[in-house]
DNA sequence: CGGAATCCTTCACGATACTG
DNA sequence: CAGTATCGTGAAGGATTCCG
Protein backbone atom coordinates (compact mmCIF):
# COMPACT_ATOMS: atom_id res chain seq x y z
CA UNK A 1 0.00 0.00 0.00
CA UNK A 2 3.38 2.21 -0.14
CA UNK A 3 1.88 3.95 -3.59
CA UNK A 4 -1.93 4.45 -3.18
CA UNK A 5 -3.40 6.09 -5.94
CA UNK A 6 -6.93 6.70 -4.41
CA UNK A 7 -6.89 9.03 -1.68
CA UNK A 8 -10.58 9.98 -0.57
CA UNK A 9 -9.26 12.23 2.28
CA UNK A 10 -10.75 16.03 1.56
CA UNK A 11 -7.89 18.49 3.72
CA UNK A 12 -5.46 16.74 1.23
CA UNK A 13 -7.22 17.66 -2.11
CA UNK A 14 -4.96 20.55 -2.71
CA UNK A 15 -2.11 18.22 -2.23
CA UNK A 16 -3.63 15.96 -4.59
CA UNK A 17 -3.53 19.10 -7.59
CA UNK A 18 0.12 18.03 -8.03
CA UNK A 19 0.36 14.58 -6.89
CA UNK A 20 -1.99 13.24 -9.07
CA UNK A 21 -0.37 14.37 -11.84
CA UNK A 22 3.43 12.64 -10.46
CA UNK A 23 1.11 9.62 -10.01
CA UNK A 24 -0.78 9.63 -13.09
CA UNK A 25 1.98 10.19 -15.39
CA UNK A 26 3.40 6.77 -15.21
CA UNK A 27 0.02 4.71 -14.82
CA UNK A 28 -1.32 6.29 -17.82
CA UNK A 29 2.16 5.74 -19.87
CA UNK A 30 1.53 2.01 -18.64
CA UNK A 31 -2.21 2.16 -20.05
CA UNK A 32 -1.52 3.63 -23.10
CA UNK A 33 0.78 0.81 -23.59
CA UNK A 34 -1.01 -2.05 -22.74
CA UNK A 35 -4.25 -0.63 -23.02
CA UNK A 36 -4.04 -1.50 -26.92
CA UNK A 37 -6.02 -3.98 -27.82
CA UNK A 38 -4.08 -6.14 -29.69
CA UNK A 39 -1.32 -5.76 -26.87
CA UNK A 40 -3.50 -7.46 -24.04
CA UNK A 41 -4.32 -10.03 -26.97
CA UNK A 42 -0.09 -10.77 -27.34
CA UNK A 43 0.16 -11.14 -23.73
CA UNK A 44 -2.53 -13.48 -23.25
CA UNK A 45 -1.45 -15.56 -25.60
CA UNK A 46 2.21 -15.68 -24.56
CA UNK A 47 0.62 -16.13 -21.16
CA UNK A 48 0.34 -19.88 -21.86
CA UNK A 49 4.25 -20.29 -23.01
CA UNK A 50 6.72 -19.11 -26.02
CA UNK A 51 4.87 -18.71 -29.15
CA UNK A 52 6.40 -18.08 -33.18
CA UNK A 53 5.25 -15.36 -34.97
CA UNK A 54 2.75 -17.54 -37.06
CA UNK A 55 1.45 -19.24 -33.99
CA UNK A 56 0.40 -15.86 -32.81
CA UNK A 57 -0.92 -14.53 -36.02
CA UNK A 58 -3.44 -17.69 -36.13
CA UNK A 59 -4.10 -17.78 -32.92
CA UNK A 60 -5.08 -13.80 -32.51
CA UNK A 61 -8.02 -13.58 -35.21
CA UNK A 62 -8.47 -10.60 -37.47
CA UNK A 63 -4.96 -9.14 -36.18
CA UNK A 64 -2.92 -7.58 -39.57
CA UNK A 65 0.83 -8.37 -39.72
CA UNK A 66 1.80 -5.16 -39.84
CA UNK A 67 -0.26 -4.78 -36.08
CA UNK A 68 1.04 -7.67 -34.83
CA UNK A 69 4.66 -6.79 -35.75
CA UNK A 70 4.35 -3.22 -34.45
CA UNK A 71 2.84 -4.74 -30.78
CA UNK A 72 5.33 -6.83 -30.59
CA UNK A 73 8.06 -4.48 -31.35
CA UNK A 74 6.42 -2.16 -28.77
CA UNK A 75 6.17 -5.01 -26.48
CA UNK A 76 10.17 -5.54 -27.03
CA UNK A 77 11.31 -2.63 -26.67
CA UNK A 78 9.47 -1.88 -22.86
CA UNK A 79 11.23 -5.27 -21.93
CA UNK A 80 7.78 -7.07 -21.80
CA UNK A 81 8.69 -10.11 -24.10
CA UNK A 82 11.87 -11.27 -25.69
CA UNK A 83 12.90 -12.45 -29.44
CA UNK A 84 14.66 -15.17 -29.76
CA UNK A 85 15.68 -15.76 -33.41
CA UNK A 86 16.32 -18.96 -35.08
CA UNK A 87 18.21 -18.55 -38.57
CA UNK A 88 17.10 -21.25 -39.92
CA UNK A 89 15.37 -21.69 -43.28
CA UNK A 90 12.75 -21.07 -43.77
CA UNK A 91 13.50 -18.86 -40.19
CA UNK A 92 12.32 -19.40 -36.70
CA UNK A 93 11.44 -16.56 -34.39
CA UNK A 94 9.72 -17.45 -31.00
CA UNK A 95 8.80 -14.52 -28.73
CA UNK A 96 8.29 -14.92 -24.58
CA UNK A 97 7.12 -13.34 -21.92
CA UNK A 98 9.79 -11.64 -19.69
CA UNK A 99 9.20 -12.16 -16.07
CA UNK A 100 8.20 -8.59 -15.91
CA UNK A 101 5.99 -9.22 -18.28
CA UNK A 102 4.59 -12.25 -16.66
CA UNK A 103 3.84 -9.71 -13.30
CA UNK A 104 1.46 -7.70 -15.47
CA UNK A 105 -0.69 -10.66 -15.07
CA UNK A 106 -1.45 -9.21 -11.80
CA UNK A 107 -3.09 -6.14 -13.04
CA UNK A 108 -4.73 -7.71 -16.02
CA UNK A 109 -6.28 -10.55 -13.83
CA UNK A 110 -7.80 -7.20 -11.42
CA UNK A 111 -8.98 -5.52 -14.51
CA UNK A 112 -10.42 -8.66 -15.87
CA UNK A 113 -12.65 -9.25 -12.68
CA UNK A 114 -13.58 -5.97 -12.20
CA UNK A 115 -14.78 -6.32 -16.37
CA UNK A 116 -16.70 -9.86 -15.52
CA UNK A 117 -18.72 -8.21 -12.09
CA UNK A 118 -19.49 -4.77 -14.13
CA UNK A 119 -19.86 -5.36 -17.78
CA UNK A 120 -23.88 -5.82 -17.57
CA UNK A 121 -24.11 -2.75 -15.47
CA UNK A 122 -22.13 -1.09 -18.57
CA UNK A 123 -24.25 -2.43 -20.56
CA UNK A 124 -27.67 -0.90 -18.63
CA UNK A 125 -26.19 2.20 -18.22
CA UNK A 126 -25.56 2.78 -21.85
CA UNK A 127 -28.99 1.41 -22.83
CA UNK A 128 -30.43 3.94 -19.90
CA UNK A 129 -28.25 6.94 -21.54
CA UNK A 130 -29.55 5.62 -25.09
CA UNK A 131 -33.09 6.20 -24.07
CA UNK A 132 -32.45 9.41 -22.11
CA UNK A 133 -30.83 10.56 -24.79
CA UNK A 134 -33.87 9.93 -27.07
CA UNK A 135 -36.31 11.31 -24.86
CA UNK A 136 -34.36 14.16 -24.89
CA UNK A 137 -34.13 14.52 -28.83
CA UNK A 138 -38.04 14.23 -29.17
CA UNK A 139 -38.49 17.05 -26.44
CA UNK A 140 -36.84 19.32 -29.07
CA UNK A 141 -39.60 18.84 -31.16
CA UNK B 1 -10.69 -15.80 -7.84
CA UNK B 2 -13.62 -17.12 -9.61
CA UNK B 3 -12.10 -15.43 -13.13
CA UNK B 4 -8.40 -16.34 -13.47
CA UNK B 5 -7.29 -14.53 -16.73
CA UNK B 6 -3.72 -15.25 -16.39
CA UNK B 7 -3.89 -19.58 -16.74
CA UNK B 8 -0.05 -20.91 -17.27
CA UNK B 9 -0.73 -24.98 -16.76
CA UNK B 10 0.37 -26.31 -20.27
CA UNK B 11 -2.66 -29.06 -20.95
CA UNK B 12 -5.31 -26.59 -20.95
CA UNK B 13 -3.86 -24.07 -23.91
CA UNK B 14 -5.79 -25.82 -26.18
CA UNK B 15 -8.85 -24.27 -24.31
CA UNK B 16 -7.17 -21.10 -23.67
CA UNK B 17 -7.17 -20.68 -27.52
CA UNK B 18 -11.10 -20.45 -27.47
CA UNK B 19 -11.43 -19.45 -23.86
CA UNK B 20 -8.61 -16.10 -24.30
CA UNK B 21 -11.04 -14.40 -27.17
CA UNK B 22 -14.17 -14.44 -24.67
CA UNK B 23 -12.11 -13.71 -21.45
CA UNK B 24 -9.96 -10.89 -23.05
CA UNK B 25 -12.91 -9.16 -24.52
CA UNK B 26 -14.21 -7.60 -22.20
CA UNK B 27 -10.93 -7.03 -20.51
CA UNK B 28 -9.89 -4.76 -24.04
CA UNK B 29 -13.75 -2.66 -23.99
CA UNK B 30 -12.52 -2.00 -19.96
CA UNK B 31 -9.10 -0.82 -20.88
CA UNK B 32 -9.75 0.92 -24.34
CA UNK B 33 -12.52 3.30 -22.15
CA UNK B 34 -10.08 3.49 -18.57
CA UNK B 35 -6.78 3.37 -21.03
CA UNK B 36 -7.72 6.34 -22.52
CA UNK B 37 -5.54 9.39 -21.00
CA UNK B 38 -7.80 11.76 -20.35
CA UNK B 39 -10.04 9.34 -18.77
CA UNK B 40 -7.60 8.65 -15.92
CA UNK B 41 -6.87 11.59 -15.45
CA UNK B 42 -10.97 12.68 -14.77
CA UNK B 43 -11.80 9.27 -12.65
CA UNK B 44 -8.36 10.11 -10.51
CA UNK B 45 -9.89 14.15 -10.10
CA UNK B 46 -13.08 12.86 -9.32
CA UNK B 47 -11.88 10.36 -6.79
CA UNK B 48 -11.16 13.19 -4.06
CA UNK B 49 -14.93 14.02 -4.69
CA UNK B 50 -17.32 15.96 -7.53
CA UNK B 51 -16.24 18.73 -9.24
CA UNK B 52 -17.69 21.26 -11.95
CA UNK B 53 -16.98 21.31 -15.37
CA UNK B 54 -14.46 24.31 -14.82
CA UNK B 55 -12.69 23.09 -11.99
CA UNK B 56 -12.15 19.87 -13.64
CA UNK B 57 -10.57 21.82 -17.09
CA UNK B 58 -8.61 23.77 -14.33
CA UNK B 59 -7.15 20.68 -12.47
CA UNK B 60 -6.67 18.86 -15.95
CA UNK B 61 -3.76 20.94 -17.02
CA UNK B 62 -3.95 20.34 -20.74
CA UNK B 63 -7.14 19.28 -21.67
CA UNK B 64 -9.08 20.88 -24.30
CA UNK B 65 -12.81 21.88 -23.86
CA UNK B 66 -13.81 19.37 -26.55
CA UNK B 67 -11.81 16.41 -25.07
CA UNK B 68 -12.93 17.02 -21.46
CA UNK B 69 -16.69 17.14 -22.96
CA UNK B 70 -16.08 14.08 -24.99
CA UNK B 71 -14.49 12.52 -21.61
CA UNK B 72 -17.14 13.34 -19.69
CA UNK B 73 -19.80 12.34 -22.09
CA UNK B 74 -18.59 8.65 -22.37
CA UNK B 75 -17.91 8.11 -18.59
CA UNK B 76 -21.18 9.36 -18.05
CA UNK B 77 -22.64 7.03 -20.84
CA UNK B 78 -20.90 4.02 -19.96
CA UNK B 79 -22.39 4.79 -16.07
CA UNK B 80 -19.09 5.76 -14.39
CA UNK B 81 -20.03 9.14 -13.48
CA UNK B 82 -23.33 11.20 -12.80
CA UNK B 83 -23.75 14.76 -14.62
CA UNK B 84 -26.21 16.90 -12.30
CA UNK B 85 -27.31 20.30 -13.72
CA UNK B 86 -28.33 23.32 -12.07
CA UNK B 87 -30.05 25.52 -13.95
CA UNK B 88 -28.93 28.78 -12.47
CA UNK B 89 -27.49 31.68 -14.41
CA UNK B 90 -24.58 31.13 -14.93
CA UNK B 91 -25.36 27.47 -15.27
CA UNK B 92 -23.50 24.93 -12.98
CA UNK B 93 -22.99 21.59 -13.83
CA UNK B 94 -21.28 19.04 -11.17
CA UNK B 95 -19.94 15.71 -12.12
CA UNK B 96 -19.84 12.93 -9.81
CA UNK B 97 -18.28 9.05 -9.70
CA UNK B 98 -20.92 6.88 -8.97
CA UNK B 99 -20.64 3.29 -7.35
CA UNK B 100 -19.49 1.87 -10.20
CA UNK B 101 -16.88 4.55 -10.73
CA UNK B 102 -15.63 4.63 -7.28
CA UNK B 103 -14.78 0.86 -7.80
CA UNK B 104 -12.54 1.26 -10.71
CA UNK B 105 -9.89 2.15 -7.78
CA UNK B 106 -9.02 -1.01 -7.52
CA UNK B 107 -7.25 -2.18 -10.73
CA UNK B 108 -6.71 1.52 -10.63
CA UNK B 109 -4.20 1.58 -7.87
CA UNK B 110 -3.16 -2.29 -8.81
CA UNK B 111 -1.95 -0.96 -12.42
CA UNK B 112 -0.41 1.91 -10.65
CA UNK B 113 1.63 -0.37 -8.23
CA UNK B 114 2.50 -2.10 -11.04
CA UNK B 115 3.57 0.87 -12.66
CA UNK B 116 5.59 2.47 -9.74
CA UNK B 117 7.77 -0.75 -9.60
CA UNK B 118 8.54 -1.25 -13.12
CA UNK B 119 8.52 2.14 -14.78
CA UNK B 120 12.75 1.96 -14.01
CA UNK B 121 12.85 -1.38 -15.74
CA UNK B 122 10.83 0.00 -18.46
CA UNK B 123 13.20 2.51 -19.13
CA UNK B 124 16.32 0.19 -18.50
CA UNK B 125 14.73 -1.88 -20.97
CA UNK B 126 14.07 0.70 -23.40
CA UNK B 127 17.60 2.18 -23.01
CA UNK B 128 18.81 -1.06 -23.83
CA UNK B 129 16.47 -1.56 -26.99
CA UNK B 130 18.05 1.61 -27.81
CA UNK B 131 21.18 0.72 -27.63
CA UNK B 132 21.01 -2.60 -28.97
CA UNK B 133 19.01 -0.56 -32.34
CA UNK B 134 21.96 1.76 -32.72
CA UNK B 135 24.25 -1.26 -32.98
CA UNK B 136 22.36 -3.52 -35.71
CA UNK B 137 22.00 -0.10 -37.30
CA UNK B 138 26.31 0.69 -37.46
CA UNK B 139 26.09 -3.22 -38.38
CA UNK B 140 24.93 -2.44 -41.77
CA UNK B 141 27.38 -0.47 -43.02
C1' DC C 1 8.63 -17.85 -42.50
C1' DG C 2 8.92 -13.42 -40.77
C1' DG C 3 9.02 -9.56 -41.76
C1' DA C 4 9.73 -4.31 -44.32
C1' DA C 5 7.86 -0.74 -47.43
C1' DT C 6 4.22 1.68 -49.47
C1' DC C 7 -0.35 3.49 -50.09
C1' DC C 8 -4.61 4.89 -48.42
C1' DT C 9 -8.52 5.69 -45.32
C1' DT C 10 -10.31 6.76 -40.99
C1' DC C 11 -10.45 9.23 -36.94
C1' DA C 12 -8.67 11.13 -32.62
C1' DC C 13 -7.50 15.42 -31.21
C1' DG C 14 -6.40 20.43 -30.95
C1' DA C 15 -7.55 25.22 -32.22
C1' DT C 16 -10.93 28.41 -33.01
C1' DA C 17 -15.31 30.59 -33.04
C1' DC C 18 -20.01 30.86 -31.62
C1' DT C 19 -24.29 30.11 -28.12
C1' DG C 20 -27.96 29.56 -24.25
C1' DC D 1 -20.26 28.86 -17.18
C1' DA D 2 -20.69 25.01 -19.90
C1' DG D 3 -20.98 23.71 -23.61
C1' DT D 4 -21.75 22.94 -29.47
C1' DA D 5 -20.03 23.37 -34.32
C1' DT D 6 -16.54 23.44 -37.76
C1' DC D 7 -12.15 22.86 -39.72
C1' DG D 8 -7.52 21.09 -40.20
C1' DT D 9 -3.73 17.95 -39.09
C1' DG D 10 -1.24 13.90 -37.60
C1' DA D 11 -1.28 9.38 -36.20
C1' DA D 12 -3.42 4.64 -36.19
C1' DG D 13 -4.40 0.97 -38.66
C1' DG D 14 -5.77 -2.14 -42.85
C1' DA D 15 -4.56 -3.96 -47.54
C1' DT D 16 -1.16 -5.01 -50.63
C1' DT D 17 3.33 -5.93 -52.50
C1' DC D 18 8.11 -7.14 -52.15
C1' DC D 19 12.41 -9.29 -49.77
C1' DG D 20 16.18 -12.35 -47.30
Amino acid sequence: METDVTQTSQQQRPKNFIECRRVAVPVIEVLSRIGSKWTVYVIMALVTGPMRFSELKRHIEGISQKMLTATLRDLEEDGFITRKVTPTIPPRVDYELTEMGQELKGPLASIGEWAARNSGRVAEARERYATAEAERRAQAW
